[in-house]
DNA sequence: TCCAGAAACGTTACCGCTAACATGGCGGCA
DNA sequence: TGCCGCCATGTTAGCGGTAACGTTTCTGGA
């Protein structure tokens, strides 16, 4: 008894179109140089009058392979991610891969039910923005024996391949460069403190310990960063210590939303106050005055987890690596 | 003979442990009412134990539904985009669906090839971000006979449905606060020069042209947009028309460049020039002084598709329409 | 001339799941 | 008691591809 058909154009159509079996058509697209000459051609021409659309589930049901790739970044919003994002599209797209991309909202519950959901639809692999996980996220992956690369964010215990930046090293080198500039009293202003957030507040503390100098200046909060959010840290900072002569915002949005509270005060950037932001995104370079910030390798983390990924998606073995893309400090108008 | 066996839980492993046949596993997670206590009891003891993940390929295979929905956005790093993401997502997920994101660009081309690729995925509908598409594409999703939504703008022939706001109405709406607010001389700054940004354009001409003033103050580039081209752009029209007293940016990125640009020449805002922007994104309200701008109810727009797509696809017959959620002019301190 | 081997295409049997129909058992009612 | 109908579960036959192996035809060298 047929099913309802679906009015969708199969190999099978093709296959009688063109007089061969559906196997032959299968091979015409997938492997032309093992057809015949005359026969690709009639099968490409009955392929593209019957606006045929392969069945990409059926194909990967058959052969196990989905040539797909799953990404998953903690916000869509946040452009570091999307730096991230275009990295890893353009080299899986080479190789042949469709990234499909889902948003955690920088909650690892969030990922797990991601992970849960995209092997169900057979990815082939994936390119995670964290290297924590739940334990059940962990154990589907290592299970699924799929390749797995964890990005931004350096470990000493990779799933499997990691290709990130030492954030706690960016966070101290921002903090002696301030140190550098002459800044003594320097604070910390951070947002949603996931962490990376905390590492770079550890190594901002590692910089002003090692200079002896105090760590108390420091105003964090749960809430998801923004620009607003970055006048009211800093508000709140002026308030507690009059005296600061320098801040290190956890992120650029945060830095820019500081600057824009400082221009509200008539506060001097950098004469009465120095302030530092994390990523380089556009903006830091289109403000006035620009911002001094960390300049982090996205595109090439992007770019290097797909290049990685796309080695063992060809059969290159699982071993265990760690790739530091390294960081640079942008030092600008505002210190 | 058997294929090499991928190590994964299949119902049937399930139905094994458990002492049943797998159609009744297969009831029992989709339709629990439909088995009796006790077995199911078993049954979700026995996929918890087993760490089970369904195969949603196989699913959709058999079913003909994917419970996916493929969503076409030009740009990622464009947080106006990822608002209405954030409403299609949270609408269809209630309903069960997934989303699968997908970036053209700003190409149509590109659409055409998302599209192509995501019918392959057999994805269950479409949410576009335009209302422009090529001739094949459009014989694509017309024969696929999936629901569509087209969002953003406004359109006479939609495809099917069509969510979004009057992009024209609305650039004649900011040009005629501007005349309202006493500018007389006011100017136009547009990038990427997109469809939306055309009809803006028309619109700051209509209004213009209304109150006889001179649209001859328009400065346009198919580059794509960024902060530092707001300055660039800012820049190229003080130069051509000194006498300037008002701009309307294209976008909000442009007119915040475009401010920091004035900051930079010591050039009041909005005493000396006055900026407006569009769409009404975070920075609008933050920077000093704040911006000007149209409201665009982005994620409203995309809540609104995702329940007109959850109808269409729990069954409502298919019947052209349009929805226009309209926009809101903010007066801020830059004009 | 003969035969091995390659080239070109076909047959069969699945991948994992579900729609549709089939079956057996039990309660309720005339 | 007998029959109807429903509830819980099973059987069969695909969905649209592809892997693996088979068959036929062609080619060329001993």
């Amino acid at each position: 008894m047929p099913r309802r058909s679906s009015g969708r154009v199969t190999l099978q159509h093709i296959a009688e179109r063109v007089g061969v079996s559906k196997i032959t058509v299968s091979r015409a697209l997938r492997e032309p140089q093992r057809v015949s000459e005359t026969l690709r051609l009639r099968i490409e021409e009955a392929t593209e009058a019957l606006d045929y659309v392969p069945n990409r589930q059926a194909g990967a049901l058959s052969s196990g392979r989905s040539l797909s790739v799953a990404l998953l970044v903690p916000s869509i919003s946040n452009s570091v991610f999307s730096e991230v994002q275009r990295g890893v599209d353009e080299g899986l797209r080479e190789a042949g891969y469709q990234v499909l991309m889902g948003h955690t909202g920088y909650s690892i519950l969030e990922e797990e039910r991601l992970i849960d959901i995209f092997l169900a639809y057979g990815v082939d692999g994936f390119v995670l923005s964290s290297t924590r996980h739940t334990d059940y996220a962990q154990r589907l992956l290592s299970r699924s024996r799929l390749p797995v690369v964890e990005t931004m964010e350096l470990t000493d215990t990779p799933l499997d391949i990691n290709v990130g930046l030492d954030q706690r090293a960016a966070g101290r080198a921002i903090g002696e460069a301030l140190i550098a500039a002459g800044y003594r009293r320097i604070g910390f202003c951070g947002a949603r403190l996931d962490y990376r957030v905390q590492q770079r507040l550890a190594g901002w503390e590692d910089a002003l310990k090692a200079a002896e100098l105090s760590t108390q200046r420091c105003q964090t909060t749960p809430r998801p960063s923004s620009y607003r959010l970055g006048g009211e840290l800093l508000s709140a900072m002026l308030e507690r210590w009059p005296d600061m002569d320098a801040v290190f915002c956890c992120n650029d949005d945060l830095a820019a939303g500081a600057l824009f509270e400082c221009q509200r005060r008539r506060l001097d950037v950098p004469g009465q106050l120095a302030l530092a932001g994390f990523n380089g995104l556009d903006i830091t370079d289109a403000t006035w005055p620009t911002l001094t910030t960390v300049i982090t390798p996205r595109r090439t983390i992007g770019e290097q987890a797909a290049r990685l990924l796309v080695k063992r998606l060809q059969g290159a073995p699982r071993e265990p690596s760690r790739h530091d893309m390294g960081f640079e400090i942008a030092l600008r108008q505002s210190t």
